[in-house]
RNA sequence: GGCCCCGUCGUCUAGUGGUGAAGACUCCGGAUUUUCGAUCCGGGAACGGGAGUUCGAUUCUCCCCGGGGCUACCA
């Protein structure tokens, strides 16, 4: 336990969160709550052109989905201009800082003149300095070294660094100026952040030793990657947060597989409640290869957490994910008892690997199938001949059954197909047809059940008519 | 190009100077079965390559190869 351990997680707002990025916050999370520390959360925004208030939305929306608070924040980095200025005007007036116009092109071009060093600017004053960015004088000699808990020492010669610009000719600063100033003020203690910063750290370790500040600790996470071995993109499916939300994954199941995702439990254990997560996680067991994104591991794992969530909770995810996502069938869902939604659930909880698979196996217990419309292919793989006699003869067993629960309906449908002397699927499937309108479907008795006698026994007769079109005479052949 | 990071089954991880290199997902086969799933059982599958250190290297060092990041008046 360490109640002084302050970390922070400073998202960009150019775009969504991304998957990398609630790991990273993730991490940062567990950290926090696993030591008594506080989290504090840093929209940065110093890119006035590519950050939208939509953006910082959806990244608030995202971390509240999966279940992630913090402390303090979010503070926006672009407010915190007049602080950033301020600290500039000390680098400018003790010298650590200074004018210079050239341009990057410019500066490209010197450095193909000048293989093996860093770019060095001529400081400029006066009127010409109007209209200057400014840039952090490098040393010449010597070497900036990250101490990383992930990666050791990192060692970066001085000399081969250009001099980096901190602020624009405008007077904003630019975002490795911004981080330090800020980390520093918020007296963070541990950086935990990708991978794809580490080469900046040696640029930010130069500002706090610039400012008189004494640096945090760093801690830089291995990139995720997508299926083919490059960077994570959109290309790769599901990205970010929100889509990751929309394919009806649980966020419980999204912290698990995240967690994973560069880091394992000592005894390789792989279900791992948040709870778990939080009193097991340590930064020094994550590992240093770049992690792919596989989508199939998360689907099981979500599967797992799915048929594990108490029925009532299962209803909510059910009925908050159809709020999002199908306005219509939120509706109708809502509009039924309370009885029937929980009972929905309890018949299909063992099938579904995600949320969004759900509704379209229970739609049916809600609104009518159109038995006419029924996909042909469907219908002539199921409905052969003599399922029409079957049809009416499993009316009438279903009629008689009492009490009409999935128990005694397996026991006297069973009853009828020994009777009959035929599979048990030539009576079962056109069973799950008529009622169902699909030949996928949760387990038939339960289905029966759930849909009750009348309405079962009335999509029964309504199948029993179309097959009466379709297949005239049926009756006199039992097949 | 320069600088930096990384490299155990297809994937995520565990692990050790001497192991039959372990688990999970995927995949394949089988069982169960009223559909799809789910479930159960079984199987396949890895230390990137080359030197060196060592009695012995997957483990330590170097080189190569491969992947990635940074190299912006982006973050």
């Amino acid at each position: 336990m360490d109640d002084s351990l302050r970390v922070r997680f400073a998202p960009s707002p150019t775009g969504a969160l991304h998957i990398g990025g609630a790991r990273t916050a993730l991490y940062n999370w567990l950290v926090a709550r696993g030591s008594g520390g506080a989290l504090i959360l840093r929209i940065e925004d110093t890119d006035r052109e590519r950050s939208t208030a939509a953006n910082v939305e959806q990244i608030l929306d995202a971390l509240g989905w999966l279940e992630l608070d913090w402390d303090e924040g979010p503070i926006s980095q672009h407010e915190r201009a007049p602080r950033h200025r301020e600290r500039l005007e000390e680098l400018l007036a003790s010298g650590a800082a200074y004018r210079d116009a050239t341009t990057g092109a410019e500066v490209q071009a010197w450095r193909r003149d000048n293989p093996g060093r860093g770019y060095r600017g001529t400081p400029l004053t006066g009127a010409a300095a109007g209209g200057a960015a400014v840039r952090l004088r490098v040393p010449d000699g010597g070497e900036t070294i990250v101490s990383d808990a992930i990666r050791g020492e990192v060692r970066f010669e001085n000399a081969l660094q250009d001099d980096p610009v901190i602020a624009r000719a405008d007077g904003s600063v630019l975002y490795n100026f911004a981080v330090a100033v800020d980390d520093a003020d918020m007296r963070i203690t541990d950086v935990i952040r990708g991978d794809d910063h580490l080469s900046n750290t040696p640029r930010q370790l130069l500002v706090f030793e610039a400012l008189g500040e004494v640096p945090p600790r760093y801690a830089h996470l291995p990139l995720l990657h997508g299926p083919d071995g490059r960077k994570l993109s959109k290309r790769h499916g599901a990205a970010s947060v929100q889509e990751l939300r929309e394919a009806g994954y649980l966020p419980a199941a999204v912290r698990n597989y995240l967690a994973l995702l560069g880091w394992g439990a000592a005894d390789d254990e792989t279900i791992l409640s948040t709870d778990e997560l939080v009193h097991r996680f340590s930064i020094d067991r994550v590992g240093r290869a770049a992690a792919i994104f596989d989508e199939k591991k998360l689907r099981w794992l979500n599967g797992r957490y799915m048929r594990e969530q108490p029925l009532d909770r299962y209803e909510a995810e059910l009925a908050a994910y159809l709020e999002r996502n199908e306005p219509a069938a939120a509706t109708t869902f809502a509009a039924a008892p309370a009885a029937a939604r929980l009972q929905a659930c309890a018949i299909v909880s063992d099938k579904a690997q995600t949320v969004a698979e759900v509704w379209p196996l229970v739609a049916f217990l809600f609104t009518e199938p159109d038995i006419e419309r029924v996909d042909e292919k469907v219908w002539r793989k199921v409905m052969k001949p003599g399922s029409r006699s079957l049809l009416r003869k499993a009316a009438t067993v279903l009629a008689a059954i009492d009490p009409f629960d999935a128990e005694t309906i397996e026991r006297d449908l069973r009853g009828l197909i020994d009777a009959e002397g035929v599979a048990a699927t030539r009576v079962l499937q056109p069973i799950r047809v008529a009622i169902s309108g699909s030949n996928v479907s949760p387990g038939i008795f339960e289905s029966l059940a759930a849909l009750g006698r009348g309405r079962s026994i009335a999509r029964l007769d309504r199948a029993i008519g179309r097959l009466g079109d379709a297949l005239p005479g049926d009756d006199s052949d039992p097949g």
